[in-house]
DNA sequence: CGATGTGAAGACTTTCACAGCA
DNA sequence: TGCTGTGAAAGTCTTCACATCG
């Protein structure tokens, strides 16, 4: 047994389905598939072709394709691909075949929109508990749940099993969070501050900033009205005012 | 005049300075630099080398030097790029020169947080105004701004030349919102949800997606907990709980 | 016939490695 | 000497184009 080849062992480590590795950015748009054929599901649509699936997902139909193809082959040439099979596929692949408790670490304005906002629980991550440094914040309830001490973050991690952390604390107190979480148990963090966090290898982070996404678009919009006015300049209105 | 080349073409197009096409991936980070580099400044920092900066970015040394080069020329050899300056440069190149107003559609849960939030502001985005179709919401008050009907939408964005539009509705009335936005004259709009939009080609749009990230964040844990498993197959220990 | 699944080409991004300059 | 700036290599992602099969 310990005498076998590491391709033998790849098989062995993976014995119940031939466990693929999915590239990152067709991880990132199974969310997006899985939305769109859940809708057309329940809007009684029974199957789809890439085409169709492509139109409503805003991206080329070889992508579509390629993307499914990493979990397997599961559309019938001619005709496309069975919803709600697909469905199913999507939400085995992607882990969602139960739910994922969540914490929430900061019961600031952010922390309670975000307990507050149903959209947790109701698509399969409920939130297990909220903490707050603040002695103000601790005791109050949001969105159903109460806010709990910072010391208490270990244990409700341990009872629901919680693997995903939610951070919603000032920038300032991010790392900190990050650190307290990890040392929790969490491997995996949803950063709504804007900082960069370091964590050990082997913890999932992904940044949500609103900031940077403002700026990404600031940088697009200043980039048309800067060949807006090259343009007018060649065609000799360079006079005109820009919100004309 | 009408002989040039398209190259002179382009260099009249272009007459203050050379406008280089960055990559989206070197955008995308830019406001993380700029984010790092400010708290350095503020924090007195006056001079930082490229693997200074890549280390408080999580990145690599090579991609941060790769990245400041399609700013310019902007750093010292031997000695590494200067804080402030870089700070300039980059907030010039991202067009935070000066302040760009937003208007946010859908005073809900999402709308309320994000009108309160101080973020908005604070970064150079003031909040020109906030809609909702809703007769209840209309001329409550949130953070400080009045929540307008839909009607004033055209309004709104022409008197204070907004050009940045956040969607805060439910996902069944994101389309009906992107399009007024578009009719409105708004060329960039951040999404909060969580429905593909369609828009007309020279329009930006970016997407918040909530659950989208949780479900990423899910299937690397899922990995996680998969690969455990096998390990835990292959070494014998099968029986074992997963939450030890 | 018509849509999938997929090699192969092309585009984009990251990383390496080192010439070049303060 | 030490760090930037950048060609070139490597890696990843997208798109094409078509063999394949229901």
């Amino acid at each position: 047994m310990k005498t076998c080849t590491s391709l033998l062992l790849f098989e062995v480590m993976s014995p119940h389905r031939t466990r693929r590795r999915i590239p990152d950015a067709t991880v990132s748009r199974l969310p997006i598939y899985l939305q769109i054929l859940t809708a057309q599901f329940e809007a009684g649509v029974s199957s789809m072709s890439s085409e169709d699936l492509a139109g409503l997902a805003g991206v080329n139909a070889a992508k579509v394709r390629k993307d499914l193809s990493y979990l397997g082959s599961y559309g019938t040439r001619g005709v496309g691909y069975e919803v709600q099979y697909l469905v199913y596929q999507i939400r085995h692949e992607l882990g969602l075949e139960h739910d994922w408790h969540v914490v929430i670490v900061g019961a600031g304005n952010l922390g309670q929109a975000l307990a507050g906002y149903g959209g947790f629980a109701d698509r399969g991550y409920p939130v297990a508990g909220i903490v707050d440094v603040s002695p103000d914040k601790v005791d109050t309830v949001v969105g159903g749940v109460r806010v709990r001490p910072l010391e208490d973050l270990h244990q409700i991690v341990s009872a629901k099993n919680v693997s995903i952390g939610v951070i919603a604390t000032p920038s300032s107190a991010a790392q900190e969070a990050a650190d307290l979480l990890v040392r929790a148990g969490v491997t995996s963090i949803l950063n709504f501050a804007s900082v960069v966090l370091s964590v050990p290898l082997g913890v999932t982070v992904r940044k949500v900033d609103l900031a940077v996404e403002l700026q990404i678009l600031s940088y697009h919009e200043q980039r048309r009205a800067a060949a807006a006015s090259s343009l007018r300049a060649v065609s000799g209105e360079a006079g005109r005012s820009a919100s004309a």
